[in-house]
DNA sequence: GTAATATTTGAGCAGTTGCTCAATTGAACA
DNA sequence: TGTTCAATTGAGCAACTGCTCAAATATTAC
């Protein structure tokens, strides 16, 4: 009924479609997965990870290296924070950032070298 | 100038800040890097590169799959073009899509490799 | 030519996102 | 204890995004 609605084409090559299906992953992976890559969707967020992946910073220097205010670079360490790409450590008053583990950097490496074969 | 109005911190890592900077990619660079990930930060669009990845399929193929409507899918198809991730073959009125290479697959894989890390 | 149909496209709209600004928190130190 | 200051947070707003709906396009078949 569903398909009915969805799509009215005479030509569906069900057989095809139906072996995709199988093969599906579960909704909530796919949505994972978007939602990890979402992260890295913002110029901001990269640079940040950029930085961190070069050296621990705090907020301020962060905020100092992008020429953005403290509060929109702490609004976006928040979601690296909530999504465990970057960790904390407090020192007195200052806190400093870096990068949760080697996995971003390989990541971004990996946007990287589909980027640089583009062009 | 700029940074003082940025950041009023007492405590800048001012070296570490330079020396980071200095290796920083150009603007343009992290511009497209973001870019790109943006496309993998839908879960529709993600599907569909899924899709295509098992079988080239036409427009109302994966309008069934996913159960979304013919043009909500275009409009998305539409994106994928532009960013030179899928190909196009049109045999009559049908308009068959697949991966423009194999890069699309092993972006997903680098992703889907991180989220099965984190659980 | 006209009709049928697969796909694309543009306008419009609701939901999301990333910033600013102001207020708040929490650790350090007098 | 009160002050200072790095950092966080919430509200609000403008820009962006992904969908729907209706209309247009392009190819085939008559």
């Amino acid at each position: 009924m569903v398909q009915d609605e969805v799509c009215e084409c005479e030509i569906i090559h069900e057989d095809t479609v139906n072996k995709v299906k199988a093969t599906f992953p579960k909704d909530e992976m796919i949505f994972d997965l978007a939602d990890f890559y979402k992260i890295f969707g913002d110029t901001t967020r990269v640079k940040i990870l950029y930085a961190l992946d070069k050296s621990e910073l705090c907020v301020c220097d962060i905020s100092a290296l992008l020429g953005m205010s403290v509060s929109a670079v702490s609004h976006q360490l928040r979601t690296l924070r909530e999504s465990d790409l970057v960790r904390t450590k407090r020192d007195g008053k200052v806190i400093y950032y870096s990068l949760a583990d080697d996995h971003v950097k390989s990541i971004l490496e990996c946007g990287l070298e589909h980027i640089s074969e583009l062009q």
